[in-house]
DNA sequence: CTGATCGCCTGAGAGC
DNA sequence: TGCTCTCAGGCGATCA
């Protein structure tokens, strides 16, 4: 579910409720991807001094420590205050804190929590040291993301997917990226012109920073952390529109498998 | 180095 | 109704 407009949505929608807060207890639920690192009793008694994002990983930041979250592909989270709920089966995180609770919810459990006790610290590097660049930060220039591109023969669409040249764009949002910017997704990344990836620089900011107004896509059952949906899925142009009349030139949407994931486009807007 | 595959999990929907 | 199959927003590990 959750690429980067969600995770920020997401994290915009607790990061000031949480800041300065004081964990009382921590409980886990079943295994989640990758281990906490330490007993859940470890949180207790620490405080969230904010929350900032890193691709798609939340990273709360403690008096002492960082605890990453990841929401997989079907994960979301939860921030309340007032009595809490009972955790359904598919709850498998708590946090709470005398500002609120904090309830990942992850059915397909591809997400994960982690305590790390800073960004040098190992586990925390194997899993962030290899990003890309930042898509709506200032280090995401054209001239960097083209030299980035240097090298990949791969599609352009899996070389977006693989994050390590950008980070946050997933498979809505890099079919749309595409569209927006006329790429055929099946082209080469490393015969992309700079021409052209100053256009697919721009899609990329453009179509993620639209996505973080809408509050986001929600296909399934994504929401905030407030419980609210997202909209950004009524305005896509190709994701999941297989054999609809494209919104620009109305010819039929076109879908194709790459690397076991479905790609949207459109072939007379999208050239090769 | 790069690229292609493989799993990790659960649930929904299609087809028989 | 109930079974089997395919697919779903991610991504690290492994092998060529």
């Amino acid at each position: 579910m959750p690429e980067l407009p969600e995770v920020e949505v997401t994290r915009q929608s607790f990061a000031h409720r949480i800041a300065g807060a004081l964990i009382g207890s921590a409980r886990l639920g079943k295994p989640l991807r990758w281990p906490l690192g330490q007993p859940a009793e470890a949180l207790a008694g620490r405080r969230v001094r904010g929350v900032r994002r890193r691709g798609k990983y939340l990273l709360l930041d403690l008096d002492r420590g960082i605890l990453l979250i990841h929401l997989g592909m079907s994960g979301s989270l939860t921030f309340s205050a007032g009595p809490a709920q009972a955790p359904g089966p598919h709850d498998h995180f708590d946090l709470q804190t005398d500002q609120g609770l904090l309830r990942l919810h992850d059915p397909r459990r591809f997400g994960a929590v982690v305590l790390v006790e800073d960004e040098a610290d190992l586990v925390a590097r194997k899993l962030l040291d290899h990003l890309g660049l930042e898509p709506l930060g200032d280090d995401f220039q054209v001239d960097t993301f083209h030299a980035g591109l240097r090298g990949r023969r791969a599609p352009i669409k899996q070389v977006l997917l693989a994050g390590d040249v950008v980070v946050g764009v997933g498979n809505i949002y890099a079919s749309e990226a595409l569209f927006l910017a006329g790429i055929r997704p099946t082209t080469r990344a490393d015969r992309i012109s700079l021409p052209r990836a100053r256009l697919l620089h721009g899609a990329i900011r453009d179509v993620l920073s639209r996505a973080v107004v809408k509050g986001g896509s929600t296909l399934r059952d994504f929401s905030n952390a407030q419980g609210e949906r997202g909209y950004f899925q009524l305005e896509a142009m190709v994701y999941g529109r297989a054999g609809e009349p494209c919104r620009r030139c109305g010819g039929p949407i076109q879908q194709l498998r790459q690397g076991q994931r479905s790609t949207f486009f459109c072939r007379v807007c999208q050239r090769p």
